[in-house]
RNA sequence: GGGCGAUUAACUCAGUUGGUUCAGAGUGCCUCCCUUACAAGGAGGAAGUCGGGGGUUCGAGUCCCUCAUUGCCCA
């Protein structure tokens, strides 16, 4: 045999990929057939692959391979994402170490370099999808910032402008003080920190001697104090309603003011305001009229408010201030304290809350829809439980801070003609804003008077038109692809963004397409270590996907990354799950090696084999129909389980060790043929989950299937299942497990032969016999009248089985099982003795039920006086 | 602090309307076997008070309450 022992999947990847593409067979035109369309989740376009993009990729993949074979016009539109504030970061640190400051640059400058960055870095992702084996439509491979997509987005601002659901406001954002820009709520993170609570006091003013003292975890902005706040129902300070205090340092006066918010119980219950630099603050200090200080610059240094601390670092300041609190007798003492404090996602920077100047969408009235057809189930969450979530957020919705203090990405189209808050125009082009600034304004205003926002829009302002955009579906509406091919399908993808993409994607699809962008969304888990922390690169826990292919196979690989991944849970992963996959796409490799070492002759057909064919006709299409549904209810994980045990158990260990000819021996032309059947349908089931294996194996397999490819070859039709044969084969099953037990506890080798009789006390289907003799390794199996002495016996169903010994025998381990079989017989019948005996029971539940009791009971009598007839027998 | 989940074998998970497809699967573990497809293999086996406690019911892994532990989302 020259067939290597092992499956090597380096020979055969590689090879079968470039065919696929060469055949074209990934691409997707609009035809007649019904389409079956999936979008990725573009990826960061300057990312690389990790474990997450491999679940979520080979996910998409098995569906889409999968549709295609269900002869469905699949579509997989791979891309990449421009995101705006990772990429800007990487571009600025590689300039910075080339020696190049952003500020430095003029827009133009930096965004040549950012293309440049791009067009270097962008796509190894999607090259490495590759690799796995991902079956996406190249052709059509999309990135947020390409022009036609660009102008999808600026049109879409333009369109919600005019619709009053954008606006520009003064509110407080997240600021990145690093980044230098404003982030959306989904962009920050809340950790638990260590801090200190600093407890302060304040003198109260036309006071020669009496002081409040107020607790917080930020002295440093106390230079932007401009108000004590109490709750108006704590009696302990009713006596400084209407008072002044005097602010620490800055020596300002300022009032003492009442409002519910104020917790009574936390620190001192008086509570200094800094409208500037606090959400709450800042509410509060609009309901009071308060004035607002800002003490900070942008990048997180104090301004001319900070006075002598001027230009200095807010930690830097926090510690300074803390000295000077105390040495000036302020400062009464200081607790350890735990609170959230919120970091940029990008940047890990600890966000400063700061009032500016920025673009937000009113969410209220366009996310409804999105609401409502997730909740009615037209858009369906797998796992279903996400919807709580969803609702949960989508009833809490709060408007959207889309504008970004950035270059990279796409630029906002407002152009201003004046420093006054209205005074500025939306559109697309220059030439509009001139025409338009003038007839706004009344006056004669030029391109030279009109300057463009300088801020570029949040990532997702783009990313939530993807499923439209990708077929032009704005630029070019009613176009034949966005007919076609909108809604998609399924949508995979991490419930981490459900909010920040989901939710969107369905917002704007019922905004602008008027119906869902996806039918289906299958939210995978988060693919963690082996205890439990989720894989990132400052860890280094996480393999390279690269490197498990070249050891496992890209087969071996899906199948160890899915083998256990049910919706929604996240996935510890080993890699030994990977050995697993491995394992399988040899066991698979293995059973080719076995049927293409036989010769066929043209002799008789065992009716063993016959059974055997029989049997597996049923098993196959049983398996099938379990496949599907659970494909229905997007439970791959359990689907590929479902393969791996029809292939592994049943068609490797049971079938073909039923139908193997002896050693050297030929075996019969038309059972080859059907193994040879067999073996393509089940390479058809796999090939979803293993498609370089299955179609390797598929071109060597047969001549015919030579010029044809699995990869768009039908997927199987369902055809019937017959039970009678099924039930058989258990039964069949469960004496060859029998004897095969007696040989090895009587330590007799397999291939010394046996005689079994057996008493039929309940009718037997007789049709397996063959198949047991056979597996059996038997010399004969014979059907007796009266009880075989010096055997081993054993009961199935109530039928009594003997295996006659020679010599060594073991009377004593005979008795013993026999009596523990007697036992626990014994024990069910009481249980069931006892439910029937329970009036109640009988009374009150259905009648099947009581039915099924009363024959439990009947066959527990029988087998216990089978059992005791052959202790006596034997004793 | 608010919301949503989870807890079943050593590990990862199934368990649809309460009742024979109810205590399951894969991996791991143990025993025996290098048997002529595969030791990346074969055959067999052990292993769980279904997180604790209450309740409803003839009957609870499944429904209700409560506690514990834990995860995620939001503030």
């Amino acid at each position: 045999m020259s067939l290597s022992k092992t499956y090597n999947p380096r020979e055969v990847e590689d090879k079968w990929y470039s065919h696929w593409l060469e055949k074209n067979y990934f691409h997707s035109e609009p035809d007649e057939r019904e389409p079956y369309t999936v979008v990725i989740p573009p990826p960061n376009v300057t990312g690389v692959l990790h474990m997450g993009h491999m679940l979520n990729n080979t996910i998409q993949d098995v569906l889409v391979r999968r549709a295609r074979m269900l002869g469905k016009n699949a579509c997989w539109i791979p891309g990449t994402d421009h995101a705006s504030i990772a990429t800007e970061a990487k571009v600025v640190q590689k300039l910075r170490e080339e020696g190049l400051k952003k500020s430095d640059l003029s827009r133009e400058e930096f965004l040549k370099h950012a293309f440049e960055w791009k067009d270097k870095h962008g796509g190894i992702i999607l090259q490495q999808l590759k690799k796995l084996g991902a079956s996406c439509d190249w052709e059509r491979t999309h990135f947020t910032m390409d022009p036609k997509y660009s102008e999808s987005v600026i049109d879409v601002f333009i369109d919600l402008h005019k619709k009053n659901r954008i606006y520009r406001g003064n509110r407080m954002v997240n600021w990145d003080p690093e980044a230098l820009t404003a982030l959306s709520d989904e962009e920050v993170i809340y950790k638990e920190v260590n801090s200190k609570l600093y407890h302060v006091r304040y003198k109260i003013d036309n006071t020669t001697d009496q002081w409040l003292t107020i607790a917080t975890t930020r002295p440093e902005t106390i230079l932007g104090d401009t108000a004590i706040c109490v709750n108006p129902n704590d009696k302990r300070y009713t006596n400084l309603h209407g008072k002044s205090v005097i602010v620490p340092i800055s020596n300002r006066v300022v009032p003492v003011i009442c409002d519910e918010y104020v917790d009574m119980e936390f620190g001192t219950g008086c509570l200094k305001i800094t409208p500037a630099h606090d959400t709450n603050d800042h509410e509060i200090g609009l309901r009071h009229q308060l004035e607002t200080i800002s003490i900070f610059n942008s990048n997180g240094t104090l301004n001319e408010n900070g006075l002598h601390y001027e230009g200095k670092d807010r930690f830097e300041v926090r510690k300074a201030i803390e000295k000077e609190l105390e040495q000036s007798g302020y400062l009464i003492k200081i607790e350890d304290h735990i609170n959230k404090v919120g970091f940029s996602e990008r940047t890990n920077a600890i966000i400063e809350p700061r009032l500016s100047l920025q673009w937000y969408v009113n969410m209220q009235e366009l996310s409804k829809p999105a609401l409502d057809n997730v909740m009615n189930g037209n858009v369906q969450f797998y796992p279903e439980k996400f919807k709580n979530t969803y609702r949960h957020w989508m009833e809490n919705i709060k408007d959207w801070c889309i504008s970004r203090q950035l270059w990279w990405g796409h630029r906002i189209p407002a152009w201003y003609y004046g420093e006054g808050k209205e005074e500025f125009v939306v559109c697309k082009t220059l030439e509009e804003a001139v025409e338009l600034a003038s007839a706004k304004s009344g006056k004669n205003i030029g391109e030279k008077d009109l300057k463009q926002d300088e801020d570029v829009l949040d990532t997702w302002f783009s990313s939530w038109l993807w499923p439209i955009s990708v077929f032009n579906g704005l630029t070019d509406k009613e176009n034949e692809e966005i007919n076609y091919y909108y809604p998609s399908n399924d949508l995979v993808t991490a419930p981490e963004i459900m909010f920040f993409w989901v939710a969107r994607m369905i917002i704007a699809g019922y905004e602008y397409m008027g119906d869902l962008p996806f039918k289906n969304v299958y939210y995978t888990g988060i693919v963690r270590d082996k205890l439990g922390r989720k894989m990132s690169k400052s860890l280094g826990n996480s393999p390279d996907p690269i490197e498990l292919i070249e050891n496992y196979g890209a087969d071996g690989v899906r199948v160890g990354i899915l083998i256990s991944s049910p919706a929604g849970n996240d996935l510890p992963f080993d890699s030994s799950q990977c050995e697993q996959g491995r394992n399988f796409t040899n066991k698979v490799w293995n059973a080719y090696r076995l049927i293409s070492s036989w010769e066929s002759k043209n002799i008789e057909q065992p009716i063993s084999s016959i059974k055997a064919i029989e049997w597996f006709e049923s098993k196959y299409n049983q398996s099938l129909e379990e496949i599907n549904d659970l494909f229905d209810k997007f439970r791959i994980s359990d689907a590929l389980m479902a393969i791996y045990k029809l292939v592994w158990d049943d068609f490797c260990s049971s079938y073909l060790e039923i139908i193997k000819p002896g050693y050297q021996q030929p075996i019969d032309d038309k059972t080859l043929k059907q193994s040879i059947l067999f073996f393509e349908k089940i390479l058809l089931i796999m090939h979803p989950f293993t498609p370089f294996v299955t179609e390797e194996l598929w071109h060597v397999l047969s001549k015919e299937r030579r010029e044809t490819d699995i990869i768009v070859s039908s997927w199987p039709e369902k055809k019937e299942i017959d039970l009678q044969v099924l039930n058989t084969f258990n039964y069949c099953d469960k004496v060859i497990t029998q004897i095969r037990n007696f040989r090895k506890e009587q330590q007799i080798s397999n291939k010394i032969k046996l005689d079994l009789y057996l008493i039929e006390n309940k009718e037997i289907d007789r049709s397996f016999d063959s198949v047991i003799s056979k597996i059996g390794n038997l010399t004969k199996l014979e059907y007796a009248e009266e009880k075989v002495a010096k055997a081993h016996s054993f009961l199935i169903d109530s039928n009594e089985f003997f295996i006659p010994f020679g010599e060594g025998i073991d009377m004593e381990q005979e008795m013993k099982k026999l009596h523990e079989d007697l036992d626990y017989t014994k024990g069910f019948l009481k249980s069931v003795q006892g439910k029937l005996n329970n009036e109640r029971f009988v009374s009150n539940a259905p009648q099947n039920i009581v039915d099924i009791e009363r024959k439990k009971e009947a066959d527990a009598l029988g087998k216990i006086e089978v059992l005791e007839k052959k202790i006596s027998a034997l004793s």
